[in-house]
DNA sequence: GTGTGTTTTTTGTTGCAACATAATTGTGCT
DNA sequence: AGCACAATTATGTTGCAACAAAAAACACAC
């Protein structure tokens, strides 16, 4: 699999800091689903078994924190976010503003190679959806989306699109396979690829907010069923 | 004056971190323009200036690289950014988009007391500028455009639009004298207070995008003669 | 059992020294 | 002067112990 971090904006620092690669670490686990929503992370649990000092377990622990992918259930208690609806919606709200913006910025700016490799890519989710290989077709997913708005040329635009799916990443890939079954997306990826190819800016902002409209009512549901099945212990 | 942070959103931790002070103060001081552009900061530095140890400080610069208010010249070097036209066109449009929405949320859920609230906000920035009072002026400006966000209910947003503010803010309140002289944006916000008047979240979106491309046009002068001036040595 | 107060343990934060390395100064040569 | 290169200083990061405070565990009364 790609490295864990494809999409950062351009890095100003040589030397990775040790504390980067735990930020890098959680932030993929928690993409990845390895933590459930409600799980507490602690500065020396972290360090622990990522075999580092507390200090730099602290900063990822504070970083992941600021940019919402934890949350603080208390002054000294941070834990991974459920999802509620009313963030869910925010998030989405905030998607469709930013990544329309940088879908509408990339029709200008593409060329025809990255359409190439963006069909490429969504060969890779086709395939993976046909093999029931979920995970992969949500990374070649994300692939897809973040190479679009990396078209845009704007980092800023880039780092917090990021942010957010960090935010709802967690509780996303948590539930994914309640709804990854239905095709997910490929309609509003074919037309975002021919926006793109007419560069047609508002073809292909018309055709990325429908995809995140799409996965919101997938999701919205997917977390009702849950939360319906929770309320009805046996 | 008020607190240096009146619109953060729900705040989970009690206890004040050492290092959120630093970062509020070293905030306030970008936002004021103590520091100009090209100023470099240092963790001793400021741990001594504020007579705290290296550990928050070091936690307040690398939040602000974080957020973009400061940013990297080197492995080993943070400055306060210089403001350049492709970052300030970015966060423009990032700033419409985030704001728009914002301004849109807020004419659905404003009560009347807010309106008038609003009110008198505006009558603060009419008389400082009236009084030449530019940085009161230039503080009653935010408080206005974050109060009307702030009624949208959505804090993920605020937040987020709260660190755009922030990355041009030090560049802005640097040449401000060079612009503010043109009553700062009086008819737009005079047309965002009839739109949440008559709850037309079009009519108020309009209003603040017209305000954000007013501010944009005047800082892209100004950045403009400055840098004409600065190309010119005697 | 349930709730309340207490004790114990866990935890985040802070300060600080050590280390590696980047930034700066200094030096000598052309 | 200008420039390459070495010496020196300054700086960010890391690890760690101490501390205060919160969370968890516990005891006890009702």
């Amino acid at each position: 699999m790609a490295s864990s971090t494809p999409f950062a904006k351009e890095d100003d620092r040589q030397p990775t800091r040790l504390g980067d690669r735990v930020y890098e670490q959680i932030k993929e686990r928690l993409i990845r689903g390895a933590y459930g929503p409600g799980d507490k992370l602690t500065v020396r649990g972290l360090a622990e078994t990522l075999g580092v000092s507390s200090t730099p377990a602290r900063d990822a622990i504070n970083r992941l924190a600021l940019e919402g992918a934890l949350v603080y259930a208390g002054p000294k208690t941070v834990i991974v976010p459920a999802l509620d609806p009313e963030v869910l919606e925010e998030i989405t709200l905030m998607r469709l503003a930013l990544e329309g913006l940088a879908a509408e910025r990339a029709a200008a700016r593409v060329a025809d190679e990255d359409i190439e490799a963006l069909k490429e890519t969504q060969a890779r989710i086709n395939a993976a959806l046909r093999e029931r290989r979920y995970a992969e077709a949500l990374w070649s997913n994300k692939e897809f989306h973040f190479s679009i708005y990396k078209l845009s040329g704007m980092p800023h635009l880039l780092a917090t699109i990021e942010t957010l799916w960090l935010r709802i990443g967690a509780s996303f890939n948590d539930l994914y396979p309640e709804f990854a079954e239905a095709k997910y997306g490929i309609h509003n990826h074919m037309a975002a690829l021919e926006g793109l190819a007419e560069r047609d800016g508002s073809a292909v902002r018309a055709a990325i907010e429908s995809d995140i409209r799409d996965g919101y009512r997938r999701m919205r549901q997917a977390t009702r069923e849950r939360n319906a099945i929770q309320s009805l212990p046996s």
